[in-house]
DNA sequence: TCTAATTGCGCAATAT
DNA sequence: CATATTGCGCAATTAG
């Protein structure tokens, strides 16, 4: 039973003509503007999580900095008062030769 | 010298009809392109200076810690052995009773 | 004023 | 079957 013009259907494709149509679109263009809402969110956190870690960064310099003069004013004056006789075996991983060497980057 | 069917212009707006009307639409979707090309390299630039910046993160967060090992090491070492009579005012910004100070973290 | 770059928006294909 | 993502073109706006 053949009705209306448009045999059946006219096509499974977007394009019907309008109601169902419309309504279909209106929700995929909603989805749309929540997508790419959502994908600035993240372009805009990414951009924050680089600043955050350039901070961190510039802090653990510094304390490494800090420890390097630290460690190489003790070993100077470890040297300059006693520099054998150590018990040691006490620490994990701290190798005492290279750590009192004069080299100011022991560990690495 | 008025040519053309077309009074003048017809208007100033983007729907002119053809010729100069898609000469220009096609640059301006070639911009188009160009400037989404761009802004995604951008945008994976940056997601790629997060992971970047958590390595050299990571790289610095162990320096430190072993830094802290050896510092609190040579400090016992130094306590143990003799824990006065020093010339010191020799190295700047380093305060000698703080860094003794039996806190894991004598600089912050 | 013109050109190129950006940006918001809707459509349709496709991915989830 | 519905929503989410994505490439693409249009037009308005911005920058140069």
């Amino acid at each position: 039973m053949p009705r209306r013009g448009r045999v059946k259907k006219e096509g499974p494709e977007s394009g019907e003509d309008s109601d169902e149509y419309r309504k279909r679109r209106d929700r995929n263009n909603q989805a749309v503007k929540r997508s790419r809402v959502k994908s600035k969110q993240k372009t805009q956190e990414t951009m924050n999580r680089v600043n955050e870690l350039r901070n961190e960064n510039t802090v653990l310099e510094e304390k490494v900095k800090t420890l390097t003069k630290e460690l190489g004013f003790l070993k100077e004056l470890f040297l300059a008062h006693a520099s054998n006789s150590v018990d040691s075996s006490k620490f994990d991983g701290i190798d005492l030769q290279k750590m009192l060497a004069d080299d100011s980057n022991p560990s690495q």
